[in-house]
DNA sequence: CATGAATGAGGGTTCATTCAT
DNA sequence: CATGAATGAACCCTCATTCAT
C-alpha cells in the first residue's frame, strides 16, 4: 500500500493514531476484562488480580512492536485525541480499582492500603516491562507470580526482629 | 539560541541525544548514590531503599520536562549509542541489587525474594510515574510511602485467615 | 518543481548526480558513435574524426547549461559513482581509440604517433571550449576544421627550409 | 588556524577566492614567461613554445591540488572577481600569442594557422590534464614533446597516397 | 592578532498531505 | 479504491560571517 491511498480511509495521520490507540486500549481491557470473567466466581481476588496482570502482560509482551511504539507517540499527538486516551485509560483504571477494591472488601487486602496508589504500582510494574523484559528468556507467569508474592505477600522477612528498632532518622 | 548554534559544541544529534541521555543517567546514579550515603550507617536497609526511592522518583520528576522525553528518545538513537546507554542503566541497576542484596542479607526481606524481578518491580513502578504523577495534587513522599509499604509488608491483610484457604472450585 | 520533490524520484543528491551524469556521457557517446556511423564507408578516416569532433563539441556547448556544471560537479561526488562515471569515461575513449586506430592502419595517421595522448589532446582541447568558446561570435565548425588542420597537417611551416635551421637569435 | 581568525586578515571569502586565483594566475604566468626567457636567444621558436608548454603543465601538475580546485571554483566567484580573473586569463593568453605570433612570423608555423584558436587549443590540451593526467605513471616532459609533434608536425602521414582523394561526403 | 561562540541563510532530506487519474 | 506525483513545512546540518574577549 502506499503512502497516499491511507487518505481514503482516514483524513489525518491523527486519526490513525486515534484509531490505533484506541483499539489498542480497547483490547487490552476486553482482553483483560475476558481473562478475569473467564476464571469464574470461585475464584479468589487475589486469583482474579494476578488474571489481570497476565493477561495485560501478555498482550503488552506479544504485541510489543505495537504497544512499545503507541506509549511512546502518545505525547506528540494533539490534546483532544489525547483527551480520548485518558478517559480510555480511566475506563480500564476503574476495571483495575474495581478488582482491587473487591479484594479489600473482602478482606484479601488490607484497609490501610490505598486502592489508586497501588494500582498505579502494579501498572507501572506491568507497562515499564516494555523497556527491558525478554520474553525469550524469562516466562512471563514467572514474573506474574513475583510481583503477585511481592505485592501480596510483601519483601519482607517474616516478623523476628522488627527493622523499625533502629532509628529512623533522615527527613 | 539558534539550532545552528548548537553544532559549534556537538557535531552531530546523535552526540547531543549521547550527552544528554548519558548526563541524565548519571545524574540519577549520582544522586540516588548520594542520598543513600548520606544516611549513614545506622539507618536500617529498608530506610536506604525508601531514600533511593525518593532521590530516585523527586530527580525524575522534578526535571520532568528533561526525563520524560529522553525516555521516549532513546529508542530512535543509533545502536552504539543505545548501548552505551544500556551500560549505564545496568551500573544503575547493580546500585539497587545491592541495597536490595544487603537488605536481603540482613534479613530485612526474604530469602524467597528474587532480587532483580524485585528492582524491576520497583523501578518499573516509579518510572511509570512520568506517566501519571501529578506532582502538584499529591506529596512525592507519600506515594514512596506506599510503594514501600505495599512492597516490603504486602498488601495483603493480616494473616488472619490466609487466602488460600478460601479456594474452593475455581473456573 | 519544489525541491522535495525529487526525492520521488530519487532517493538522495548523490543518486541524481549518478543519473544524470551518466546520462550526459552517455548522450554524448551515443551523439558521436552515430554521427559516424551515419558518415558511411566512403568516408575518409580523417572526416570521420572531423565528424566526431564536430558531434562531441556540438553537444558540449549546445547543451552548455547542462555540462559545464556537470564536469565540475563529479569531483564531489562519492567514490562509487565515481568509479562508474570513469568507466564510462573509458568506454566512450576507446570509441575515439578506435577512429584514431583505424586512422593509423589505414595510413592516415603516422606510425610514430601514440594514439592515447593524441586522444587526450584533442578531448581536451574540445572539453576545455566549455571554459571559453562563445558560440554566438564563432561556429562550431570552424573551429573544428582549425583543429582538425592543425592537429592532421600539423601547424609547421611547408617543408622548405627546415625550421631547425632557422635557429639564429629570436626574442 | 581558527574560522573566523581569517577574518582579520580578509573582509570576505571573496577575497580570499580572488587573492587566491590571482596568485594562481600570477604564478603560472610567471613561471612560464620566466622559463622562455630563460632559454636565451638561440632558442627555436618551437623550443620557446615546447618550453612554455612545458612550464606551464609542470606547475599545474605539480601544484594539482591547488589548480584544480581553482578551476572549478571560479565559476561561483561574484562577477566583479571573475571580470578581474578574465583580466589575468587574458593577459597570459597574449603573452601565448606572443610566442606563437613570433614563430609564425618567423615561419616556423604556417600562415593560415589562426593563432587564438591554435592558443586554445593548446592551453585547453595542457589544462584538460588535471583531469586525467597521472604524474606516477607518465613523464610530463613525454606528454609535452607529443603535444609538440602532433601540433607542429601533424599526426598525418608522409604525403603517400593523399586521403584527399576519396570523396568529401556529408555534413 | 587569534579564538570561542553564536548566527542565519541555505542545502539535503523526510514526511504528512493533496490531487488527478 | 489505489497509485504516482507533487507540495511545503520542518528537520539536521554546513558554512560564511560576526563579535566580544
Amino acid at each position: 500500500m502506499q503512502a497516499g491511498s491511507l487518505y481514503y480511509h482516514f483524513s489525518s495521520k491523527d486519526e490513525i493514531f486515534d484509531e490505533v490507540l484506541s483499539t489498542g486500549m480497547r483490547n487490552i481491557h476486553e482482553k483483560v476484562a475476558h481473562a478475569v470473567q473467564l476464571l469464574g466466581e470461585n475464584a479468589t481476588h487475589r486469583e482474579r488480580i494476578e488474571c489481570a496482570m497476565k493477561a495485560h502482560l501478555e498482550l503488552l509482551l506479544m504485541k510489543r512492536e505495537y504497544y512499545a511504539p503507541a506509549s511512546r507517540v502518545l505525547v506528540h499527538a494533539p490534546e483532544p485525541l489525547v483527551s480520548r486516551h485518558r478517559e480510555f485509560r480511566h475506563e480500564y483504571g476503574k476495571l483495575w480499582d474495581r478488582l482491587l477494591q473487591d479484594a479489600q472488601k473482602a478482606g484479601e487486602i488490607r484497609k490501610e492500603i490505598k486502592i489508586v496508589p497501588l494500582r498505579m504500582l502494579i501498572l507501572g510494574a506491568l507497562n515499564w516491562t516494555l523497556e527491558w523484559f525478554d520474553v525469550e528468556h524469562y516466562p512471563i507467569d514467572k514474573f506474574v507470580q513475583q510481583i503477585s508474592t511481592t505485592v501480596f505477600d510483601g519483601a519482607k522477612a517474616a516478623a523476628t526482629a522488627p527493622a523499625r528498632s533502629v532509628r529512623r532518622s533522615a527527613r
